[in-house]
DNA sequence: CGCTTGCGATCGCTTTATGAGATCGATTCT
DNA sequence: AGAATCGATCTCATAAAGCGATCGCAAGCG
């Protein structure tokens, strides 16, 4: 069983057919067969079942096909951590959430950017259930979300901790008053916001019902529907300042217990801990 | 970059030298050579520092030989999971305390030997120390040792929950009659043993200091030197009923939080879960 | 019913990669 | 100085991988 075998095994698996595995890996199909069988005689069991239409996984095929993505992606770590000799370069890709990204991250990234300009640094914003997800798929090398996320395979690191506070359009004394009837319209960055779901938790504890709900790609987007009394959101506290202080909005506390957030940063645990990336941390830890 | 070359790496840097890679390769050294220098040209850096007695590994060797350990003991997890077919057989090595194999584990294995014919049991003794070793050095599939572990790479079950009791030679009212003048002689099993550390522990804490400390490989000869009044030990009170209503020992209880020991069952998190495993655990949870 | 299409299996041929042996230069220890 | 050891390099033979063409099979379609 080789390397080479497994990424025959691998692309045949995931296209479902000899002749489609043969064109996406570049080759003819009778190499492909070959390999399969070579790689059944090997093991004394047979991989997959063969059809008109293509074939499919035998239950010993399912067994092996998660082994060859771990040994493809290992062997991918292999090199980049051969490569990475130690001194910040190539890309970094790190996923963010949106608020945290421009509350606490600016600066962070720009004092990065101007002290390893080796690195190409990227910044994908997503909601935590997404970013959590890219990390497992090694789409990023790590993440800031919204914690405690207790993955078996990511590692996490307290980074930060918000205070969230509700926004309502200015001029209403309190939370309860924006929300009279039982009722609130909620505005909120993306649909899948862990701040949305917070904000709904919040609610739905006071008994108050979400009917609608309105999403908007930008926090200003957000600013400018609060303070025309469209609805509510949920955001950090130390998000908010400027926009309160030129009373556009009002702002209401929560309980601490409902309060508090904390933001972590995830990454992988299995995979190479690239200097990139180590350095950012580095960076991040010293505020 | 493939498997073939990365066992090559891997002797090589095992060994020290290509002339010996290649004979514990069986293979002649040009071969070693050739695609030692084809590695480092894929990835270009070299891996070895080459000196007149042999080679050494350099920064980026070092980093990549943790890699093809990995990628090898992979491979041979993937053929095991696919070799294992579902119903339990071939070989199972489990680790175990001996005192949890004297207690607690020999029904167990008993019924599992009959229950499941094709399977090779084989049971190691060993120290939590030693077996936790031998589990991450995959020499054992899993081991009962002494809790709680909080290992990363490792999975811990509760198994049994011990109660500890100290032994000391019969007549003698309490633990402090057998230690008069701050002195105790504590016999174990093992030096390591990780009863010892709670035995001198639980001493420490009472200001009684251990000078000597004798060593037996068998429960017999401990009972009989406790018996004779040559020192103490700290047993799992379960295991020392029959000694005990023979009136050969005295047994001393211990405050509840120094008596209690968990014994969990490890296993690496990472590898292949046979089925063989699987149905003992299975076995084991029945009680 | 017969034709077409898409699939995997197989065979011979070519190209490439791998392994073996001999040799060379460099270094170290005696 | 001479022997021993080690890695680098070259050549040649053989094994392995890749390629193209062909075959048989099953399903879909007019």
């Amino acid at each position: 069983m080789d390397t080479a075998d497994l990424k025959v095994f691998e692309a045949v698996a995931r296209t479902g057919g000899m002749n489609r595995a043969a064109a996406a890996l570049n080759t003819v199909q009778s190499n492909v067969t070959a390999r399969i069988r070579m790689l059944e005689a090997a093991l004394g069991c047979p991989l997959f079942e063969r059809h008109s239409r293509g074939v499919t996984l035998t239950a010993a095929g399912d067994r092996l096909l998660p082994y060859a993505r771990r040994v493809a992606w290992l062997l991918a770590d292999a090199e980049r951590a051969v490569r990475d000799g130690g001194t910040p370069r190539g890309p970094l890709t790190i996923g963010s959430l949106e608020t945290t990204a421009a509350l606490r991250l600016s600066p962070l990234f720009a004092r990065y950017a101007r002290q390893y300009s080796e690195v190409d640094l990227a910044i994908r914003p997503g909601t935590t259930a997404e970013l959590i997800e890219a990390v497992l798929e090694r789409r990023l090398e790590g993440a800031f979300v919204c914690g405690p996320v207790a993955h078996p395979s990511l590692i996490e690191r307290i980074m930060f901790q918000e205070e969230l506070a509700i926004l309502s359009a200015p001029g209403l004394a309190s939370m309860e008053a924006a929300t009279q009837g039982g009722i609130a319209r909620i505005v909120v960055l993306r649909a899948g916001c862990s701040y949305r779901q917070r904000l709904e938790h919040v609610l739905a504890r006071r008994g108050i019902a979400v009917p609608r709900l309105m999403e908007f790609g930008t926090l200003e987007a957000i600013f400018g529907c609060v303070s025309a009394g469209l609805g509510i959101t949920l955001l950090p506290r130390a998000l908010i300042g400027p926009v309160w202080q030129a009373g556009r909005v009002a702002v209401h506390a929560l309980p601490p217990d409902e309060a508090s957030v904390t933001t972590v940063f995830i990454h992988r645990r299995e995979a190479h801990l690239s200097s990139a990336l180590r350095a950012f941390l580095a960076l991040a830890a010293e505020d």
